[in-house]
DNA sequence: TCTTGACATTAGAGCAACTCTCAAGTGTAA
DNA sequence: TTACACTTGAGAGTTGCTCTAATGTCAAGA
């Protein structure tokens, strides 16, 4: 029971800058702030020096909009979704739809990477006898 | 054995336009074009009139660019990738280097989606809840 | 024969989502 | 107090499409 400083969701201490989120989320500093300026992210702290300080509350956000961004969902689409969050209970209906339906898209994708995965797979095994064989068969520029 | 019009990797004899690739690959004909144009589908024939007509050998190139491009390879890259292979079996190693690489990436992108995946099948189960229980509690922007 | 419609072509403009550069400001450390 | 490592916003640049416009081809119907 060491260092069980476990993230809490609703911790809303500013604790975070640009870069650590960067380096959290694995994208760029620019693209936190990107995000950030398009309202992605809301209730973002900044200090007194204008400097932005992101909270794990800010972070579960980020997270989600990294999600939705994932499933190719536009940023136009994700402030939509956002917004219909900060707007209360009222907006479950119509926030529930956009998740069911980024599931089934998310679905897809993962099917359509996993056929890439097999023609990659082929193209590997067909590489590695190349290797093996030091090619001495016929020139075919398809390989 | 009927219908077996099995496509053979290595007909060469133009049957396709660019509308009917555009439906084989799903894809938009723009983005046929924009390939072509960019020398990603090398040999592709055209018409007296000058309309492109691809063959099963042009579509098998295709297919391996749309895979490239599926694993986030530059346009730039593939076409450097396509000229390799253009230039004969003195180029194999460097190619399977690059295919070696792709397919590690496609594996990261799938590990990466399948963790988005499980973020958005909680977020499913809990607008579950929410839409059964009618949601009485608090307030929580963040669901 | 004319013309209408459905297709194709190219060049180039427009767009989304970053990605980078810049000039300027801030905070700490030596 | 000067160097440095960082931050900021504004805005330019890049990639990979995506769309539009002007033009061309060709077969079918009036």
């Amino acid at each position: 029971m060491k260092n069980m400083k476990k993230e809490n969701h609703l911790d809303k201490t500013p604790k975070y800058t640009v870069k650590d989120v960067a380096k959290i989320m694995n994208v760029s500093a620019h693209t936190v702030r990107y995000y950030d300026n398009e309202g992605l992210i809301p209730f973002v702290s900044r200090t007194q020096s204008n400097v932005r300080k992101f909270s794990d509350y800010n972070l579960s956000w980020f997270k989600m909009v990294h999600c939705l961004r994932a499933t190719d969902l536009s940023i136009n689409d994700i402030k939509t979704y956002i917004d219909l969050c900060l707007k209360g209970n009222k907006t479950i209906p119509q926030r529930a739809k956009i998740i069911f339906n980024q599931e089934k898209i998310l679905k897809g994708h993962l099917k359509e990477l996993q056929d890439q995965m097999k023609l990659l797979q082929k193209k590997k095994k067909y590489y590695n006898n190349l290797l093996k064989n030091k090619s001495s068969d016929v020139w075919n520029p398809f390989k």
